[in-house]
DNA sequence: AATTTTTATCTAAACGTTTAGATTATGGCT
DNA sequence: AGCCATAATCTAAACGTTTAGATAAAAATT
């Protein structure tokens, strides 16, 4: 068991347990001789440092604190993945909590409450820990202001904000207005959208850069095109069945997101459309079975990586008083497959 | 910034820092006069204990190391959700260290140099940190005996084992045993495996449970129905293509994953099979899209998140020295959709 | 009222480091 | 050979707790 602390090498090199830590951390000269003798004795010894000893001493552990609403929803991983990225480089650890929202109060946050409970006990185990800050990644992009009480330790958002906190967050309108460009592009000009849930920022967000394409682009406007969805594939599939049982359906249906987009395609097939030949559909994530469904479904690729990346880049900078040089934030990509072609012409 | 320490609040409360540590802990008794004055002081200081600080005296710091081969690989948020869910009841914090195997070495783990390195920096890591143990998550089960030393610190593995350590699986031979018994109990009798990569175990197990089944239900053995595939999509198109293209060919198809499955689906389609009716197909790991396909694929759940509970479980009992009262371990768990009938009578 | 027992509180050391500041050693100059 | 500057090392305090053991206070027993 490892037991042998600096004290023990300092015996064995017979040297001052300063001239230890000297030699461990560059912080003053030692005579050569010095530092071999106790170099041999931290190998002989196995020396393993103890970091919890060298935080208690210097006011800062190297250690993050993450907080997922739920781990388990597809975001999560590949922003934690980014946080991992940056945190090789620059020796920075990761505690993670996991708020398990999902499996506790479900995906509408309304329970306000019970949400405040469980955050806090999250902020609060991770203060206790004295983590150097925090990286919060939501479920949803929403107003998180008042909700959580870091006591003064920095925080940074992702998929939330604060009106008091820096947040990192990709332009749901441009991406949105991008893939109406590209539907536009196609030669679509009757073009239906499937929103997730009204109250969620990201649905109006998106909703904005629908009607800005169609105002830019000068499309003729029919307020029947827009159906409000839930998010999940069912709605997908109900909403798209009444889009194309209109008697002039749309040429395109963009869903806000890629599991929608599923029942999109589901309901096209059962009432004799064929995707893309009659109707076009593009999804939003990028999600891995995207790929696999038939047709591939033409969709919007997340920045979940950048955004992980730069949320710790960016509290690192805010830890150590780094002017945080701007960076574009992170953005969006269309991803071609096949679920998109030109209208029919009729 | 929260500087006020026990110290602060035993001058406020005019008693001695023990004291205060006492009524913190509970550990003796204080007149409730006493406890009554150092409580309001904690409260009207807003007092946070640290638990650095009382890592480094207790020799146990409450935290859990986890070590992840990926995080983004799919089977990886369940489990840490299950750890999590464990964690939750009983204030066990977790550190992750998410080794990015995929983004840096690949799929395939031959080169053990690179691995070594990898691991041996998270172990030290963790230890640094003083955790109490440590879980590991492979992306596929594997003999990891000798790659990792932990310096005694109790490690528990899921998807992955070790001669010598304790690890937590499922039971790949009996599941596939029961994939094959429910085609079986179908009506089917020519039954064609996908299997993944062949140097993977779940792979050899998984044959090991076709071999079974064929050999208990006396099922005409015919070794043109085994198919070495690679885990991705592509593989299970191909060789479902070339099983399809048998002059006698399988009337299900079992896929040792539900990536391959897509595949399978889709050479079912190119060469006009329709699914379940001219030839069934089944899955492996119940993905999320095995419901959005069409059809809505039949496969096996993996208890991922049981896989994470039992793992943290037997590792805090080993941490506590109670005796390992065996549970039994996590089970599959046949999911029955849309891709499996009975097969044509002919 | 004096003594003993019990209960509450305090003192001080310890956990493993870092880091000012003090002390000592080394080597160059005269 | 003696002095000085410089470089190397040491001493001791500090970080915020916990916890034996000592002491003081209160309660119970004579």
């Amino acid at each position: 068991m490892s037991k042998i602390s600096i004290k023990d090498i300092a015996l064995k090199a017979n040297v001052s347990i300063a001239t230890v830590s000297y030699v461990l951390n560059g912080t003053r000269n030692v005579r050569p001789e010095t530092r071999r003798r106790v170099e041999a004795a931290i190998e002989e010894m196995n020396y393993k440092p103890n970091d919890i000893a060298k935080s208690l001493k210097r006011q800062h552990t190297n250690t993050i604190g993450v907080i997922a609403e739920d781990i388990t929803v597809f975001n999560a991983p590949d922003i934690i993945d980014g946080i991992n990225d940056f945190g090789d480089r620059h020796d920075l650890h990761i505690l993670l909590v996991n708020l398990r929202l999902d499996k506790r109060i479900g995906r509408n946050f309304n329970d306000v409450t019970a949400y405040r409970k469980y955050a806090a006990n999250a902020v609060s185990e991770l203060l206790s820990k004295q983590v150097d800050g925090i990286i919060y990644i939501g479920v949803h992009t929403r107003d998180l202001t008042g909700l959580i009480d870091t006591e003064g330790k920095p925080i940074v958002y992702t998929y939330g904000y604060t009106k008091d906190d820096v947040s990192i967050q990709y332009n749901d309108e441009q991406a949105s207005y991008e893939a109406m460009a590209y539907l536009i592009s196609q030669g679509h000009s009757r073009i239906a959208i499937i929103s997730g849930l009204m109250d969620s920022i990201p649905s109006r967000l998106r909703l904005n850069g629908y009607y800005r394409a169609v105002t830019e682009f000068q499309l003729p406007f029919d307020p029947l095109l827009i159906k409000m969805g839930d998010w999940e594939r069912e709605s997908g599939f109900r909403l798209a069945a009444e889009l194309l049982a209109m008697p002039e359906p749309p040429t395109a249906i963009l869903s806000m997101n890629d599991v929608m987009a599923v029942g999109v395609l589901q309901a096209a097939a059962a009432q004799g459309f064929k995707v893309p030949e009659d109707v076009s559909v593009m999804g939003f994530d990028n999600r891995e079975f995207s790929d696999y469904l038939t047709p591939r479904i033409t969709t919007m690729n997340l920045p979940l990586h950048e955004m992980g990346y730069q949320a710790i880049e960016t509290l690192y900078q805010i830890i150590n008083g780094k002017t945080s040089d701007t960076r574009l934030p992170p953005q969006c990509q269309l991803i071609e497959r096949d679920s998109v072609a030109a209208p029919r012409t009729k």
